[in-house]
DNA sequence: GCGTGCGATGTTATCGATATCATAATTCGG
DNA sequence: CCGAATTATGATATCGATAACATCGCACGC
């Protein structure tokens, strides 16, 4: 359908490579006085400041962090571990949190740890070992190796989007268990008897399955069908979830998705076969992805301020580097949006 | 919905940093063996390497590749810089090449530029003071101030997701230009005259929606509809799209969305308002997300091969990096997979 | 008119690792 | 068995910035 095509690489000019002394001579300075131009403006002159500027800019001096973050044992970095970038889910609170810790001098440095339970070991090491100002963590439960090397690192860290008794440092997250608990009571208010659920294999997607099926079991009501997709789920992975189910479907099931990707699946393989929404098949969702709501018809989902977890978290996260006490554990709420769907 | 809970932080334990002349000692050994051990451990007898080894457990050393860099000068680190991870069409090659650089041994930092001009200046320098040991940059067209800046730095780059005729250094992408117009030959093929295109405010999105219009009028058919959307574009953007566009359409019509999204949102819309697809319009995206398969029914799209582009500018980076010449440019194909809107 | 204090700048030591060169231990062919 | 090549390890200098302390000059108050 098209070509490929190969060119010969283009030449390089001379090697250069300008550094803090070299401004310095330029601008008749110590060295020491174009490092507080660039981190402490308000100790220099605002004479001496511009020759100095003036002198970055003719010879194009970038400063170099490397070394700046050897000698003053801040490496201005932070990094962050989510298991994927494939999946919406984490787009929100990773924007805010990056745009935050921008304005605030740090770059962030974004991980993937994938669902795999172990990679996020290697990882962690691999992280510490350029000594970040601060973590922030997806989820917060890590093993034994992980908590004692961050206890060991005494870097400040902030866990999110998970709950736990006791957060290594700060956490900022909400609870999926009382979540799925409170999709099931909406279910149940809703008249509902029989209930099905399609969880990720993840464990927060499971928690959030096991609540919904505890509420459910208290109630004396029924789950027909109980499934575990892969982490992230896809669209396809709601589709064969609920092609898998099908045959355990009561003449009306509730059924809740660990995602918005599969509940969009599962709705969709409802239609296929069928099977009318919200008459036969009620879905929620979770997560409030565009897809639940611009898709027609919109589907009930549940809906985590992702926003103000990015930014709950830079702000904790910033107190804790600045040696600030702050709160170990902030739980945010969580909404049900019901639609079409339900 | 939920409650907010606040607890006390927990308190942390006393500050402890090992650092490799403390396993030194440890081993008995001088500092530098264990540097081999660490990175070149050919060069280490068998004996002395498991001593340090122990003593690397046993104190829970964690090397500082701050320090390692500046004496090394060598950062191990690569940055990547993508306008968004927002959309999923930066998945495939980000994920691809961070697993391949990973394995080579360096970390890749991911930084978003966002679609706003200009964003990426800042972002570059400031970037470039980590001193990074390649670049992959998203898109070939940047400001002359960009230029300079990487032209001095002498960082081997890899600029992805774009064609250009001189590019800083490698190049692995495609003709987006020349994708649109084999969209309109597909189109065209199958008796269409009248067209329409949606176009993300980005210059690649905005290159395929020239390129499938310029084709379109050199056969001397008709272009009805023209419409710019935001960037990245969601479904809902394609949606209002659509209905911007809807008085335009001709009885019988051609839509080109500049994503999937777009495409989707298209279709929907189209849907709703009673007009069939693809007999009164037909329909294709570009991305070939998993929305594009996995929907009912499917719907045709345009299919880069991202694992590819990730794959290649890996591999072109680390042989740039090793020191070794590479091919300037490499332009990959693209294809075309027809489904049920076309 | 002179000490005091403060703002502006400079000097020196150091951050923690690795490149490089030097040296000790070992192997091996003849 | 011996000297040269090879392997294993150590000593030293250095990467490029900043922390900490020292110094200088000037304004200001009494």
């Amino acid at each position: 359908m098209s070509k490929t095509t190969i060119n010969p690489p283009p030449n390089r000019g001379p090697l250069v490579s300008v550094k803090i002394t070299d401004v310095a001579a330029l601008a008749g300075v110590a060295p020491m006085t174009v490092s507080r131009v660039l981190n402490t403006p308000d100790r220099v002159s605002e004479l001496t400041a511009a020759r100095v500027r003036a002198a970055i800019d003719q010879l194009g001096y970038v400063p170099n962090l490397i070394a700046g973050g050897l000698s003053s044992r801040r490496s201005r970095m932070i990094a962050a571990i989510v298991p994927t970038i494939a999946s919406p889910m984490f787009n929100e609170p990773v924007q805010t949190f990056t745009a935050l810790m921008g304005e605030a001098g740090y770059h962030v440095m974004l991980a993937l740890s994938g669902y795999t339970p172990g990679g996020e070991d290697r990882l962690v090491r691999a992280i510490l070992a350029r000594r970040p100002d601060g973590l922030l963590l997806t989820g917060a439960h890590h093993s034994a190796a992980i908590r004692a090397l961050l206890a060991d690192a005494r870097v400040p860290v902030v866990e999110i989007w998970d709950t736990a008794e006791h957060p290594t440092d700060v956490l900022v997250g909400f609870d999926h268990a009382e979540l799925g608990a409170a999709v099931a009571e909406f279910f149940i208010a809703g008249g509902h008897t029989h209930f099905a659920v399609l969880s990720a294999r993840d464990p927060r997607a499971a928690a959030r399955g096991t609540g919904f099926v505890a509420r459910i079991r208290q109630h004396g009501l029924t789950v027909v069908a109980e499934r575990v997709l892969n982490a992230p789920s896809s669209i396809e992975d709601g589709r064969q979830g609920l092609r898998d189910i099908v045959a355990s479907l009561a003449p009306r099931t509730a059924l809740f998705g660990s995602s918005d990707m599969v509940a969009f699946g599962a709705l969709i393989e409802a239609r296929k076969l069928g099977i009318s929404s919200p008459g036969q098949l009620a879905v929620c969702g979770f997560g409030d992805f565009e897809i639940s709501r611009s898709t027609e018809p919109p589907f009930t989902t549940v809906r985590v301020d992702g926003a103000a977890i990015g930014r709950i978290a830079a702000e904790q996260l910033l107190a804790r580097i600045n040696g600030a006490a702050t709160p170990g554990r902030v739980l945010l709420p969580f909404e049900i949006i019901p639609r079409s769907s339900t």
